[in-house]
DNA sequence: AGTGGTTTGTTACCTATGCAACAAAGAGGG
DNA sequence: CCCTCTTTGTTGCATAGGTAACAAACCACT
């Protein structure tokens, strides 16, 4: 946030141009069967300037990915207090920005994660996910000092790889269903199933519905 | 046709950008609150670059009508003989043409024409219409040898700037209204239009409706 | 296995574009 | 009127990108 937006404007144009041709072409065409010349050509790019930014392809999208998820969590620090309500009906604010992070997104994520998409690209999603969910457990607990006893037999990373499939899910549904629902509408069912499943999964005490309210 | 086609990518790219930015910022706002610099931000184009090709906005409206004018009469030279039947019914097939590459290029005559639009850009396209009407007359003639005794007192250019703001005004009525008309049945409606202004004011001896079939 | 056609990376040289800074000319507006 | 702010053109220098050509890998046949 300090010393960046000084880069060249040839650059952001180029990477922008390649980025914009790659989500086009998957969507039209599938990921796979698209080559380094088409996204230069429909990029109006020559080719020679597409290896001078991108390793091939693949290097292509991950850095699409990558900056897209970056300016979602870059948009996301400004907010550290919701840990007012959380509760069943009220997901916390940060999967609501997901969500509509994701809308603002919609062409890339219908591209990549859809059937003509990469599951390259969908598992690389996954790994992000479960780091932002790790890095931010924290904010999810409904209280601090509710924690059971834990399974002990339980990997830990199950259940946080779990949630990141719900998620993913959750999205694609989303991006692929006819009617337009909310950001925070999606986040609150994406919250309904995540609530119980995961939180009790880690040994959270889980108020049960409507118990505490 | 021949030589053509090998300019450098970057020059076709900045002249794509610039040409359709600012058609998009006359849709927007329209052409005389456009400044340069507006041109060059949302083109991603640095401003002296604009320079280098330009000499300002009313050169690159000029060229953009240039260059698409003249795209329009190399997708018209293929066809040279429609001298089959030249009625009230049935314009000649250039002028099928004309509105077929206006439909094509929407947007740019939407943003040009409307009111929103470049009174200078209007006048332009008016002196190109007038070339292309003189240049081709003799396909309109509805036989050769019919011309009648033209009133000297009529100055010749008139006319034919008559039939150019007939042309305009179609153009802008059918841009602007809501029932997507064909190209072919506007260019019937022109021709009714025209048939008999234009062409008995030129001293052609024209048919009377139904007289002929 | 061989063969023609595509795609991939990579290179050396040239050119279009970016950048920053400038003077000058509008355009308000107090 | 003067003053600030924007816009216009223009310039010298630095650099991203274009071009063409190349070898290598890949692929689909047969």
């Amino acid at each position: 946030m300090s010393h960046e937006e000084q880069i060249d404007l040839r650059i952001r144009r180029t990477h922008h141009f390649l980025q914009e041709a790659m989500i086009e072409l998957i969507t039209e065409k599938g990921f796979e069967a698209i080559t380094v010349g088409d996204i230069a050509e429909r990029a109006m790019i020559n080719r020679a300037t597409f290896y001078r930014h991108y390793q091939d392809k693949y290097d292509l999208v991950a850095r699409i990915f990558e900056e897209t998820a970056d300016s979602l969590v870059a948009h996301m620090l400004p907010f550290h207090k919701d840990t007012d309500q959380i509760d069943l009906e009220h997901p916390p604010e940060i999967w609501v920005q997901v969500f509509e992070h994701v809308a603002e997104q919609r062409h890339l994520y219908r591209a990549m994660l859809g059937k003509n998409g990469s599951p390259w690209f969908t598992a690389r999603m996954r790994e992000y996910i479960v780091k932002l969910i790790l890095e931010n457990e924290q904010r999810w607990k409904p209280s601090a000092g509710s924690r059971q006893q834990i399974d002990q037999a339980l990997p830990e990373a199950l259940p946080v790889m779990q949630l990141s499939h719900v998620l993913i899910g959750t999205i694609v549904w989303w991006l692929e269903s006819e009617k337009r629902y909310t950001p925070r509408q999606i986040a609150t069912w994406f919250w309904h199933f995540a609530f119980y499943g995961y939180l009790s999964a880690r040994g959270y005490e889980v108020p049960l519905p409507g118990k505490d309210r």
